[in-house]
DNA sequence: TGACAATATGAACATGCAGTCATAATATGA
DNA sequence: TCATATTATGACTGCATGTTCATATTGTCA
């Protein structure tokens, strides 16, 4: 029986998890890293249908048959590499937006834990984008709940920071919900812009900031 | 031979674009047309890996032998599909973006055609956005270079606007560049909120214009 | 109507790849 | 060191699907 199943495993992994892992389930847990780091190279440069079981054999230096010691199949390793990464992200940003001194302050700790967290995973992040953003055509289903609901959760606490902002008189009352999406979109689109053409147009947190919260046009001329 | 191929036929057909086409060549274009559209159901569905050219046959109701004859092979088919329907849109936006009085007016035109253009065709923006944006991973090449022409000088044709307008003292000194970014960036946010819940959070070119140029903060606490 | 050309058809073929499993390699501990 | 248990391996299998082509169907015109 491969290490890491049955029911007996489980508990032994349970009961470890609680103090500390053995040597084997160390290596188990190094070797399954491997494998995703691997995965990830290849996912993020060439999607999930452009990359084999075989390239991921390869690059990540087991044998085919072993990967699926570690997954159940190709579709399972995607889903485990894409919400695993994810998990390490969506809590860093909820964290960083209970963190500011007023609701302005929310908005930028959120901003630059968004800018740091996405800078320092580029890779990841074009998977990310493939699965919450455009069509989410990668696996059939699954994926796409969980992540939705993560993304859902951001957004509205979003839109609470907006709304409490708005209620206190510190925003004008625009629909919070639009403006936590409006927020993402540019977020978004200046990071798309940015690994486009790394060196093009740099941007951080208070670019943003500027662009998003201070007017644009100099003279009124709204109808 | 098939129709529409070799010298000669292209040669008939060149001459035939000027004045009128022949019944044949009018049901060829026909056929051509309705294979494009059972695969646009199709693939704006469930991407391009996980649709069959039986599929598009089926749906199209042609035969796959028949597919072959339009199309040398589902790749071309594919690209066909996008570029053709693009190269609807790009004028479209382009021309909207010389319309205005002055520049706002030019942004308001542009915004006012991209939106009624996308909530046209959703079907078609689900497959742009995930040529545009997030990952291209659908095809080898060749797609993405013509699209990515395209996208560019439409940006590069909105920062025109935007310098044009910062130079006159319409706008605030922001890069241009990075205005037309976010510009597009909050258009596809509220299109893609739009696409998941169509009822949820209506928005039109005003509402777009009002949060990007009008200031969102009343009291300033930029640092 | 019939003879020939143009076009459509879908069964069959070829290929690529996810997933398996008998065997080899390695670790364990007596 | 050896017997046994554990884990890794990659050649192999089965299947899904893109593509072809011999045949059937339809259109054309005398």
């Amino acid at each position: 029986m491969p290490f890491g199943c049955g029911l007996f495993t489980i508990l032994v992994r349970k009961r470890l998890a609680l103090k500390k892992l053995s040597r084997k389930e160390r290596e188990f847990q190094m070797h399954r890293r491997e494998i995703l780091e691997a995965a990830l190279d290849l996912f993020s440069e060439k999607g999930f249908h452009n990359v084999t079981m075989q390239e991921i054999a390869k690059e990540s230096e087991f044998a085919v048959g072993t990967l699926y010691k570690f997954f159940a199949n190709k579709e399972e390793l995607y889903k485990a590499l894409v919400l695993e990464k994810s998990k390490e992200f969506h809590p860093t940003l909820l964290k960083a937006l209970g963190k500011g001194k007023d609701e302005i302050g929310c908005i930028r700790a959120y901003l630059e834990a968004h800018i740091r967290v996405f800078m320092d995973n580029l890779k990841f992040v074009r998977l990310y984008l493939a699965e919450t953003r455009g069509a989410r055509f990668n696996i059939g289903a699954g994926l796409d709940e969980e992540l939705e609901k993560k993304h859902k959760e951001i957004l509205s606490k979003l839109s609470d920071v907006f709304k409490r902002g708005i209620r206190k008189k510190l925003f004008e009352n625009f629909d919070p919900y639009l403006l936590a999406r409006a927020l993402e979109g540019i977020i978004h689109a200046f990071l798309f812009q940015h690994v486009d053409d790394p060196e093009g147009h740099p941007f951080d947190a208070d670019l943003v900031m500027k662009l998003f919260f201070e007017r644009i046009v100099k003279i009124d001329t709204q109808k």
